[in-house]
DNA sequence: CGCTGTTTAGTGGCCC
DNA sequence: GGGCCACTAAACAGCG
């Protein structure tokens, strides 16, 4: 298992000296086994003064009023600063090596490179995103307030992110209709690519998605090829945009996945409360269904519950839960706790983690957490061996 | 002009 | 070694 944990272009050097040390991660194939360094690596990540409790919640992206700079910021490197002090930086922020302090240096991983491919990343954002649909920035955003490392070298991953998105058949673009002008478009899951990440880890794909669907290819008229790229692109594949036809079973799909979208409206009221000045009210799918009035039902976007093992100590689920789980404790406890006996990535004290983000949303009220998340355990069973 | 999106190319790790 | 997957860089076009 450990050698999932190893990814390309990761700093495997930090990740696997982590790893190797039982102090901080014992895999162990306990993988249910309540070992959850994926929310320890998050405890800590979120404790970081990450200044978005809510990025495991409805809207990631809402993180953009909540005092973080989109640009990744001064702000929230001297935020950051401020939160640790012993943090082994260099000028740019960047973890620069091991501190000899094991504690400081466990610290720094909350600015190490984490172990989940783009590809993983972008699908937990649009997973645990209550529209399952989000903007690239949105993505952008999603990443950064979970993800410290992820606020510096931004050109770079963003564009790696974006190429992703593009050239991976698992997302799909829903672009803005008419009435709600904006930038750029919204990327959902392809409903079939569920079982991409096995057992629930998000480290990397046992298999990659293709979109092999030939006999419901779209027709031609259907399409708008912005360019005559994409018209080539027509030939051999279909395009990523998805019609407005095949909107509203796309969203069927994906938000079958769980009851939240029952409360969809709680949590837009919610997030709008939180963040006024954001963009996603437009996009959530009960609004955009009602742009998109003319939906035909296509077989090839029937809706297929994306199957994880959320009890896998990458999964999601373990990333995300733990808001769940303690949103009802004092909100400061976890993260004292997780300073003092995580501080890393990855930690075995915790079989409970801690709450990701806690810093700023702390007076969020339970029953305005989306359901998923207490209903996420359940799907694991539905769904995999 | 900056962001978004597409595409190509090169590289490296992992697995069989 | 080949195939696959992932990361990175870069060029380019379209759009707001």
């Amino acid at each position: 298992m450990l050698g999932a944990v190893k990814m390309e272009g990761h700093e495997h050097s930090d990740w696997s000296a982590y790893y190797a040390e039982p102090e901080c991660y014992t895999p162990v194939g306990n993988m249910s086994g309540g070992l959850n360094s994926m929310s320890a690596y998050m405890s800590c990540a979120g404790g970081v003064n990450v200044p978005y409790m809510h990025a495991g919640l409805g809207h990631p992206a809402s993180g953009t009023c909540t005092g973080m700079n989109p640009n990744g910021s001064p702000t929230s490197a001297h935020a950051l600063a401020a939160s640790y002090p012993n943090l082994n930086t260099s000028a740019c922020g960047q973890v620069t090596g091991r501190p000899r302090d094991p504690k400081a240096y466990r610290r720094s991983y909350t600015h190490a490179k984490p172990p989940y491919s783009y590809i993983s990343l972008i699908t937990m954002a649009i997973q645990q995103s209550t529209s399952k649909m989000l903007t690239l920035n949105e993505i952008y955003q999603w990443i950064m307030d979970l993800f410290p490392f992820y606020r510096q070298n931004q050109q770079r991953w963003q564009n790696s992110v974006r190429h992703s998105l593009s050239f991976n058949d698992c997302f799909l673009k829903v672009p803005r209709s008419p009435d709600k002008p904006g930038k750029g478009s919204f990327w959902i899951l392809h409903p079939e690519s569920g079982n991409m990440f096995e057992n629930g880890c998000y480290l990397r794909r046992q298999k990659r998605f293709k979109c092999e669907k030939t006999e419901d290819k779209p027709t031609e008229s259907d399409k708008k090829p912005h360019n005559d790229k994409e018209s080539s692109r027509l030939d051999d594949s279909p395009t990523k945009d998805i019609k407005s036809s095949d909107l509203k079973d796309v969203i069927k799909a994906t938000q079958a996945l769980s009851p939240e979208h029952q409360s969809h409206h709680q949590d837009h009221h919610l997030d709008e409360h939180h963040h006024p000045h954001h963009h996603h009210p437009h996009h959530h799918p009960h609004l955009l269904a009602q742009h998109h009035p003319v939906l035909v039902h296509d077989s090839h976007l029937k809706p297929v519950h994306h199957s994880y093992s959320f009890d896998h100590p990458f999964s999601i689920h373990n990333l995300m839960s733990s808001e769940q789980q303690h949103h009802k404790m004092d909100m400061l406890k976890p993260y004292e706790h997780a300073m003092h006996c995580s501080g890393g990535y990855g930690s075995p004290m915790t079989g409970s983690p801690m709450p990701p983000m806690m810093s700023t949303r702390a007076s969020v009220e339970p029953s305005a957490l989306p359901s998923e998340y207490s209903y996420y355990p359940g799907s694991a069973c539905a769904n995999r061996a």
